[in-house]
DNA sequence: CCCCAACCGTA
DNA sequence: GTACGGTTGGGGG
């Protein structure tokens, strides 16, 4: 039993408390099939019957006193059928056998009409094994033996039996009351013969039987005859007319069953009490912003009037469409949900499902032309507002930041484009109206005189001013391709985005692994456009200029296109969300991560250039010591760094054994080979492996860091990539701080350069074998399940079932083997690669792989049941939905082929487990500051399974406590994981000694 | 000036 | 055997 309200225990109920409860299950389907079909506006989610739903609950709370009911709710509740596995089922099988499967447009809204249950602030409650109706039976008889009154929003004829002296029905959609009279005026019998009239008559679409030929009219005489059910069955044989007496008697058994399914279950084990469905006070702003994010304009309006919300202040919710695990709607297989929709070909313009929006959509862009010539400059302030106030009317806009440099760190604003979308315009070409508003563009081209600003740019405070106002305004969804970009610069100057869309990442979510998803590589797989080269702007090479350089006219025509194209791209991938069962994938794993990276990498980490510089120092020495040596050795000087000329000296001069080629025909210098040289004893490719290290070492990192300390903030700031990994992993760039090393001692020095501020320390947070967990998980393994909950250690689990030794005193190379094929198997094992990585021969490595599978069935059921669902439908899945797609996985060519299916193993558990931490991230800040912390404790990197966090000295231990939390408990409530996530946290003054 | 291969750092 | 990004050398234009 779930009770998804949060707030704590209300007031008891007493006499004259009056509770309400509504039958959220019945509503859904009555307002879905009533009302007219609803799509959201933005990207055509079936929204109808959470309207109604909305709209009946906003009535009852504010209306009720006056008119409709009469009465006002002390106490209320909304329940919900939970699955069809009900104990009906059990006394008899057929029962709603024949029920077909929810429409396709009423399933996403289940879960926001919970949702929106939330948002009134009221709970919502479902109990597994028993129907809505069951549970509202329940309660009230409670509410009626607390000395209350009950009133059921309802109209379905189920429920009618537990009317009477205290206990109502109101038909919320026909605002109409349902009493004693009414139903003996419908129905012919009292409340309390319901029953018996359900039992004689049936129930053809809950399939439950009763006697043929009877219907209401006729049961409600007999029952007036005979009194009630059990005396008619026992006089059956003085009924006159034949048949009617014949089909009575034999259906005798079955009516009696049916009694059973229609009788409602009074004393279901309900755990949340009554007394807390007091009804609480509405949350305003959290109303307002769920009803902004379903786009009920009047509604949002209405609530915020009477609540006083600014409804303009507030942010529109991220809306929980799950359709992943955690969704469950009546009779929907968790999985049903999850089903590929299928996007109808292009022509169906019905537009009233996401699939046929998107198909209409796509079919209309790809041919619909891009004209240049349209696009305007605006060159004064009213120019711009007049643009701005359209923005506004729209609820719509793109926009895009023309800067002078790549770095968003670094990035000074040159001007900015926008771009407005009428889907009524009469012109083709007038569909889309696109400008580009110059700012610090310079009057010469680039002599070295030409500092001026050039004529007719709007004064910079100026316009940043009325731009604020916009990219600030809830109201106004902001569409941008990589918006991170543009978020940091807009950040850096006061203003924070909100309420957009990245096109970059809705290609990402729905087409991860179909190719990249930049703008020109989308603009032309979507639009089939061809957009103008930033070269053909600025130049390229030595030639290249920055963008305040570029004349006017020029940068308009590149910049109002960006914006042009990026408002196209949009509306050709936002209703495929909801289309492709991605919404909540993109909502809650990808949109909100991007003001959080943003702001870590404006935060940026202190770097020690002294520490670097020393660091710097002592590997020239120790590389020009190695470097003589191996001159020494090898009896010449020669370029070390060069693979082909140190394969010439190795294995050609010096006529090494054991020479592999590489590909292209050259000698294989790699480490494996030259350590296998060295275990032979031989001096020189155990320096040159020394060598390599130091100078990898030093290019890499010591001396290339310091050239990122930023000239302003003295820290270092990377950017995290969103949407350069198939999987759902960040990538770090410029530089990269995701591969800082830590393997070897000497690496780990260079960590010691990243520092703490004066007061403050570094806090590392990482789960502990989140990938082999989240395979325990996803492939339900009995033994990893258990070792993992018990805490042991897991290789060395793997090297006893698979070599018989004990845990206790187990050979080192034992664990050391085991290791290598655990991480194997999350890289979807070849027997191939297994001998690489351990040294053996392929054959001694496949019979690894083989008893492994024996000891571990379930491993091998997952891999194949993975490689098969991916050749099926051609993509996989995380536990959360993501989906990553594999369009070679059917190549003929062998090579092709196997590794997309390792990928495809190892993608939903490196996926997930990115999911993981993705939503450990954007949980983070928000409870830091409920703690009271978030100007104490600031997040700065991400390492894929690791957190790095800037703490102030004095709340480091309270900080600790809430981000270990926060990450292990990250997988809930969407996935309950068979098994614990553990994260282990320390801080220290450097990266070294807190990692 | 651009691109690729080889190598190697991380999870 | 998975997923990345950065540096270097070297070939081609």
């Amino acid at each position: 039993m779930d009770l998804c309200r949060p707030s704590g225990y209300g007031f008891a109920m007493k006499k004259d408390d009056h509770l309400f409860l509504i039958d959220g299950s019945g509503f859904i389907f009555r307002a879905f099939h009533a009302l007219p079909p609803l799509t959201r506006k933005s990207d055509g989610l079936p929204v109808g019957a959470v309207s109604g739903f909305c709209n009946m609950l906003w009535k009852l709370l504010t209306q009720a006193r006056d008119t409709s009911v009469g009465v006002t709710p002390t106490h209320l509740a909304v329940i919900f059928d939970y699955s069809s596995k009900t104990f009906r089922k059990e006394i008899y099988p057929d029962y709603k056998a024949h029920r077909p499967p929810p429409p396709e447009d009423l399933v996403p809204q289940f879960a926001l009409i919970r949702e929106a249950t939330r948002a009134f602030n009221l709970p919502c409650i479902e109990m597994e094994g028993y129907e809505a109706d069951d549970i509202i039976a329940t309660y009230a008889r409670m509410a009626v033996e607390a000395g209350g009154d009950a009133t059921i929003i309802s109209s379905d004829k189920d429920l009618m039996q537990l009317v009477g002296p205290k206990v109502h029905m109101y038909d919320g959609m026909k605002d109409r009351q349902i009493g004693v009279p009414e139903v003996i005026e419908k129905w012919g019998v009292p409340p309390e013969k319901m029953i018996d009239l359900q039992a004689l008559t049936g129930d053809s679409v809950d399939n439950v039987p009763g006697v043929p030929g009877i219907g209401p009219k006729t049961a409600a005489t007999l029952l007036e005859e005979f009194g009630d059910l059990d005396n008619l069955l026992a006089n059956a044989e003085s009924i006159k007319q034949n048949k009617r007496r014949e089909n009575i008697i034999a259906s005798r058994d079955l009516v009696l069953v049916s009694r059973q399914l229609v009788t409602l279950k009074q004393d279901c084990p309900v755990d949340v009490p009554l007394d807390a469905l007091s009804l609480e006070p509405q949350d305003g702003p959290k109303l307002v912003s769920f009803l902004k994010a379903m786009e009920f304009n009047s509604l949002t309006r209405r609530v915020a009037e009477a609540t006083g919300a600014e409804a303009q202040a507030i942010e529109a919710a991220p809306v929980d469409v799950e359709w992943g695990a955690d969704a469950h709607g009546p009779d929907l297989d968790p999985g049903e949900g999850k089903a590929p929709a299928a996007v109808t070909a292009p022509g169906a313009t019905d537009g009233k499902r996401p699939a046929d929006l998107a198909a209409a959509r796509a079919a209309r862009f790809a041919s619909l032309p891009i004209n240049r010539d349209n696009y305007e400059t605006i060159r004064d302030l009213t120019a711009l507002e007049g643009w701005i106030e359209t923005a506004r009317e729209r609820g719509l806009v793109a926009f895009d930041t023309e800067t002078t440099s790549l770095d968003a760190m670094q990035a000074e604003l040159v001007g900015f484009s926008l771009a407005l979308y009428d889907e009524d315009a009469a012109d083709d070409g007038a569909v889309i109206r696109a400008a580009y508003v110059p700012l610090t563009h310079k009057a010469g081209q680039d002599d070295l005189l030409g500092g001026g600003l050039a004529e007719g740019q709007i004064p910079f405070d100026a316009a940043l001013a009325a731009l604020k106002g916009l990219l600030e305004d809830e109201a106004v969804m902001k569409i941008a391709q990589n918006l991170k970009y543009d978020y940091l610069v807009m950040l850096r100057h006061g203003i924070t985005v909100k309420n957009f869309d990245d096109t970059m990442l809705l290609s990402y979510v729905l087409d991860s692994g179909m190719g990249g998803h930049g703008m020109d590589a989308l603009s032309e797989k979507w639009l089939g456009h061809q957009p103008i080269p930033y070269k053909e702007v600025a130049g390229s090479g030595r030639n290249m200029v920055t963008f305040d350089y570029v004349d006017i006219d020029r940068a308009t025509a590149y910049a109002a296109e960006d914006a042009d194209v990026t408002l196209r791209l949009w509306l050709v991938l936002k209703p495929r969300l909801a289309a492709e069962r991605v919404m909540t994938v993109y909502e809650r794993l990808e949109r909100p991560l991007l003001p959080v990276l943003a702001r870590m990498e404006e935060r940026g980490i202190s770097v020690d250039r002294q520490i670097l510089s020393r660091l710097s120092g002592e590997l020239a020495q120790k590389a020009a010591a190695l470097e003589d040596e191996i001159y020494e050795l090898a009896g010449e000087k020669f370029n070390i760094g060069s693979p082909k000329q140190l394969g010439d000296i190795l294995f050609g001069k010096m006529g090494l054994p054991g020479g592999k080629k590489t590909k292209s025909g050259q000698w294989s210098t790699a480490v494996q080979v030259l350590d296998d040289l060295a275990a032979e004893g031989l001096p020189l490719p155990s320096r040159i492996v020394d060598w390599r290290q130091m100078t990898k070492l030093k290019s890499t990192y010591t001396d290339a860091l310091p050239g990122y300390i930023h000239p302003q903030t003295k820290r270092v700031h990377t950017s995290y990539s969103l949407a350069s990994t198939t999987t759902g992993r960040l990538s770090s760039s410029e530089p990269n701080l995701q591969n800082i090393p830590v393997r070897t001692a000497e690496g780990r020095k260079i960590r010691t350069a990243f520092i703490a501020n004066p007061g403050h320390k570094l806090l590392s947070a990482d789960y502990s074998q989140i990938e082999l967990r989240v395979l325990a998980h996803v492939a339900d393994i009995p033994q990893l399940r258990q070792a993992f909950a018990d805490g042991i250690d897991i290789h060395a689990m793997t090297a006893s079932e698979m070599f018989g030794v004990p845990v206790e005193g187990m050979p080192g190379d034992v664990r050391r083997r085991a290791k290598a094929i655990n991480f194997g198997i999350i890289y979807g094992i070849s027997a191939f690669g297994l001998s690489n990585q351990l040294g053996i021969e392929r054959s001694e490595a496949s019979d690894y792989i083989k008893r492994y599978f024996e000891r571990f069935p379930g491993i091998r059921d997952y891999m194949e049941a993975t490689k098969e669902r991916a050749r099926d439908v051609g993509y996989v899945e995380t536990i959360f939905g993501r989906k990553i797609h594999y369009p070679e996985i059917k190549s003929s060519n062998h090579q092709v082929r196997s590794f997309n299916e390792r990928a495809a193993i190892n993608a939903p558990i490196q996926g997930s487990a990115a999911d993981i931490i993705r939503r450990a991230m954007t949980r983070i800040e928000p409870a830091l500051g409920e703690a009271g912390f978030a100007e104490r404790a600031k997040m700065l990197l991400q390492v894929h399974d690791e957190l790095i966090f800037e703490v102030e000295d004095d709340a480091v231990d309270k900080t600790r406590a809430v981000i270990v939390d926060i990450m292990e408990n990250a997988a809930m409530p969407a996935v309950s994981m068979a098994v614990p996530l553990k994260v282990d946290a320390r801080a220290a003054h450097n990266w070294d000694e807190a990692h």
